[in-house]
DNA sequence: GAGAATAGGTGTACAGCGTAAGTGTGTCAA
DNA sequence: TTGACACACTTACGCTGTACACCTATTCTC
């Protein structure tokens, strides 16, 4: 952060190149152009340096990646102080929040699945643990809620990797299943309506809604 | 498949190079080398010619590796012919078979992740009606199968995506979060361990339980 | 102040990538 | 025999990540 200070220095009206602006730069990119687009000598084009001068900041490539997952991660929309004392509603919230996040970074699903287990820092674990939190008020037990974590944020992780990779229909292309015969498959043919012109946020509150309302069952039976 | 059949020539030994051969090497290389390796000098090598005869059979390397994803869809392990009457429970059955097959190819996700929109054949649509059948026998209007289906899929990608990339914890490697502070992270600190030692089947139950019961009291509320 | 050490930017080079374009070569139909 | 065609090969171009050497400006030590 600060460790580059130079007191008396003029700065030389030049912004220093530091780890922060090239992941952001990164990142950036990734937006606009796709995961695919990010390469060193373009990032350094972002940046205004050569290629080889990202080297004094980032390890390799791969590390230079974890940095904008961290980058992302930095972005989660923690919740205010929690309003009521519906802890498994705050979940709801937490989880739609996640949802936005990801679909804020179109890419960012690509680059976590490609991405093994990456760094575990404290900053990165803190979204887990406003999560955890609620689900632990909200009554379940620390095996439970870790469970529960664990479903959830594997749905919100899928969801919007079908959503953003239009894995299902496209609601701008409506012209989806066009050849589709009832014979072979007749319940694709007959949902085929449902399937071509779905709403993605109302889709998604229909999963959410079976989780939590699960949970809510799971925990008065307690 | 049987249309370069040359009735009178003696086959000189050779196995001719087809698009499916050509998949299935792909698809052979990702299993044991993982997706980035899949490139087409490595597949080329693979069947014992050069990289460019590879163009006779597939269009570019996106078409290529659109065949892999058939490949994939083509071992989906359809289910016996129901044997009870109890379509959910067939449903449940139909997810464990589409995780069991995502973790034979690890790098599966991977690939759907950065594919945008795969081939709407009818043979890998075939899973796809398999698994709607069961929600609308089941008793589900065709609306709610669509809501299930994309739910229940969005799950089981994002469990397999967090499974196989470690997102979570790694049994192997029960030393994760060493260094939590429990003021900073209370509740990770307190779920740690259930975080490092989780049970990867008994997660994805806890899961699958969750919707497939929610589904079950949402059945019975017709 | 003088010299050494260091930090951080640059230039060149190499192996590997996807693939456009051109060059055989073996098998067929006429 | 001739022409056509299918299909494998060769070469070449611009891209990639990054090892290595080089240069310069600042900072530290005496």
């Amino acid at each position: 952060m600060g460790r580059t200070a130079t007191p008396a220095t003029p700065a030389k009206q030049r912004t220093p190149l530091t780890r922060e602006r090239i992941t952001q730069a990164a990142l950036h990119i990734m937006d606009t152009e796709g995961l695919e687009a990010v390469s060193m000598r373009r990032v350094a084009r972002e940046v205004g340096v050569e290629a080889m001068s990202l080297y004094h900041h980032v390890r390799d490539k791969d590390d230079l990646l974890n940095g904008v997952v961290e980058q992302v991660m930095r972005e989660f929309p923690f919740p205010q102080e929690p309003v009521g004392d519906d802890w498994l509603e705050a979940g709801r919230e937490i989880a739609r929040g996640w949802r936005d996040l990801l679909r804020t970074h179109p890419s960012a699903i690509q680059l976590f699945a490609e991405r093994k287990s990456p760094s575990a820092s404290e900053e990165s674990l803190r979204p887990m643990d406003v999560a955890l939190t609620a689900l632990r008020n909200a009554g379940l037990s620390d095996r439970d809620a870790v469970q529960a974590f664990h479903t959830i944020g594997g749905y919100i992780f899928g969801y919007v990797m079908m959503e953003t990779g239009r894995l299902f229909g496209d609601p701008a292309a409506a012209h989806d299943f066009p050849d589709v015969s009832p014979e072979q498959l007749p319940s694709v043919a007959a949902c085929a309506p449902f399937l071509a012109n779905c709403d993605f946020d109302e889709q998604f509150e229909f999963g959410l809604d079976l989780m939590i309302e699960g949970l809510r069952a799971k925990v008065g039976a307690n």
